[in-house]
DNA sequence: TATTTTTATTAGATATATCTAATCTTTTTA
DNA sequence: TAAAAAGATTAGATATATCTAATAAAAATA
């Protein structure tokens, strides 16, 4: 088991990787964390000591099977966690990361399987990003901004783009939550606004804008 | 802000407090925490420095206004979730200690309020435990067993005082919940068993013995 | 390509929380 | 009350995770 320190590691490498596929830095690594770079050389070699990364003095590191997957752990903890902050507790989209940080390094597996169950198996997080699932398998991200929907089709919406404050109470007022289900009633040509429709309540209009911002799925 | 293993030394004396009013012993808090003695002594060291308890060599530690203020929000804390875990993850009574002991040391005001607003504020956990407000002010204990309800009367059931596993499976099967809500219909002379309806249903018949470890509010 | 700049590593410390073994108090008991 | 037992503290280590300063390697640039 690593330990949150490790975890916390593996979390950076892991999200630093798509850009750096060949070996993420030791610079990197320091700035995401606010550590010293010593610390992560320190950091480094003992988690390759532990077959969780290759890493090669001056090379960087890459994640290897094991770290993979106890990085997807740590992901999918972080998300499953959020998604019940934003929908249960009300926690804004912006409040949820710092609470979500720790909440995702701990272990029990009992806990965030109950708890997942309990949220429903949400595929994507109040962000839009991926959950993997218990095996570490990410899901298709079959989402698609609002705008994209043709009218008379409906959606469920899955998260938004913007975390803006002005945004969010904006959306609020709407009646748009995850999960929410909405219907494109009528797009209009003229400026590319909708008219749209949630949980079957009255039409309103929104903004091209807007509903680019929101992302659902079919 | 103490740290977890300050926090943990803090808990433990405010557990060992009531029995031990002039001076929590080193031993005590070394088999509670499994530590040597040593560490304890460290440690007690420390949060008399900090202003935490009053520490005399060999006498133990008594907990001062910001220890036990400090104390009151851990315990707060660890209630609060296990009032989460096992009224809406459906963890066992007995499954639940070892996850809320991770839990309670996530410290962030905005998550334990929203929380405890979620939950509906409870006054007791699951052990039928008070849990502490925002203050550190612990409600005054007015549960009674169901055996001391009067025919006729109802209450609601706010924890049960026996973990066994066959006790908890039979509660299941009459339908006994936390927070349901429960009649005694009748009494029986014969064996002080109690017919009784949860929830307004259907009538049903258990024994004194059971009753006695059903705890309700009035 | 030689030099400079950037990046990385090593060496040597520090703080936290722990341990064992030795020593010192306090309490019990004979 | 003196000796033995129990309990507590101190001294000296260890492991984790961090730091700064010095040094080394790699990359950029002139």
């Amino acid at each position: 088991m690593p330990s949150p320190t490790e975890e916390n590691y593996l979390k950076t490498i892991y999200h630093l990787s798509p850009e750096n596929p060949r070996g993420v830095s030791t610079k990197d690594i320091a700035n995401t964390l606010a550590v010293s770079k010593a610390s992560v050389t320190d950091m480094l070699t003992k988690l390759a000591k532990n077959g969780y990364v290759n890493y090669q003095k001056y090379k960087g590191a890459v994640l290897i099977k094991k770290g993979e997957l106890a990085a997807l752990g740590i992901v999918r903890r972080h998300r499953v966690w959020e998604v019940f902050l934003v929908r249960d507790l009300k926690f804004n989209w912006n409040e949820v990361h710092e609470v979500a940080e720790q909440l995702e390094h701990i272990v029990s597996p009992l806990l965030i399987e109950r708890l997942d169950k309990f949220l429903g198996s949400p595929q994507f997080d109040p962000h839009g990003d991926p959950i993997p699932n218990e095996a570490g398998v990410l899901p298709v991200n079959s989402q698609i901004p609002l705008t994209e929907l043709a009218a008379g089709c409906q959606g469920v919406i899955t998260s938004v783009g913007s975390e803006e404050t002005l945004f969010l109470k904006y959306l609020d007022k709407l009646g748009v939550y995850i999960g929410a289900q909405i219907e494109v009633c009528e797009k209009i040509e003229f400026d590319g606004s909708l008219e749209i429709s949630i949980d079957k309540k009255a039409n309103q209009f929104i903004s091209e804008a807007a509903a680019q911002n929101i992302m659902i799925t079919e």
